[in-house]
DNA sequence: ATAGTATATAAGCAAATGATTATATAAGGA
DNA sequence: TCCTTATATAATCATTTGCTTATATACTAT
């Protein structure tokens, strides 16, 4: 694995917030808005994160009207299956327990 | 583990020339002036990344004469052991090989 | 169309980062 | 002792980061 792309995921994933996010999201999908309540932070403050951490490769999106659902993308590379083990998942913060559209497909 | 110290080892090692110093370390130890050659950094940028590297507890320092060997920490975490094992090591960097003082224990 | 909601982007700013040069410390040899 | 060598620390500075507020975009509903 290319230096380069190691320092790439470690530095997307070396922030507490995006740990939380990750956290978040080992349940599953969530919305950016519940993204909000778990870290106390502004809207575009959470979109900017989650950009990092897909720009890293880490998390994709899926549009939903006028939510975007984000979720770990499937085939992580070995680095980010072991840092993601490291993880404990945050429960309560996932579409299906408190989002109003929980995850119907189109 | 808790998320404060996965931060804290990510980010120590979310850097490229951290990284390089791992790969070197893997190998066995190195001097600090050794790592000048490798990264082409000044000689205090080195003492101060290392030293990231040390409070994070991912290395380990052994005083010989004028010289400082760095290297890995034997209980490494998790984490550290599965982000350690991407990184490929990087040879001709270590005392046994250029280092004047070769590795002579006291 | 118009209004409201969810998210993204832009601009601005304070704090953190990573280098530099200069200097201090510690050990070794003349 | 004095000089040299290896490393650490201090001060400084430019760049990056991560937030904020303001604004744009996209979808839904009336």
């Amino acid at each position: 694995m290319e230096n380069t792309l190691i320092e790439k995921q470690l530095k997307a994933a070396a922030d507490l917030n995006r740990i939380k996010l990750l956290a978040c999201m080992k349940n599953g999908e969530v919305c950016v808005c519940d993204f909000v309540d778990v870290l106390g932070i502004s809207q575009p403050a959470v979109s900017q994160q989650l950009r990092k951490l897909k720009e890293a490769g880490i998390i994709t999106e899926r549009k939903v009207g006028t939510w975007k659902h984000y979720r770990l993308v499937e085939e992580q590379t070995s680095l980010m299956k072991g840092i993601l083990e490291q993880i404990e998942p945050l429960n309560g913060c996932n579409c299906g327990s408190d989002c109003t559209n929980i995850g119907e497909e189109n």
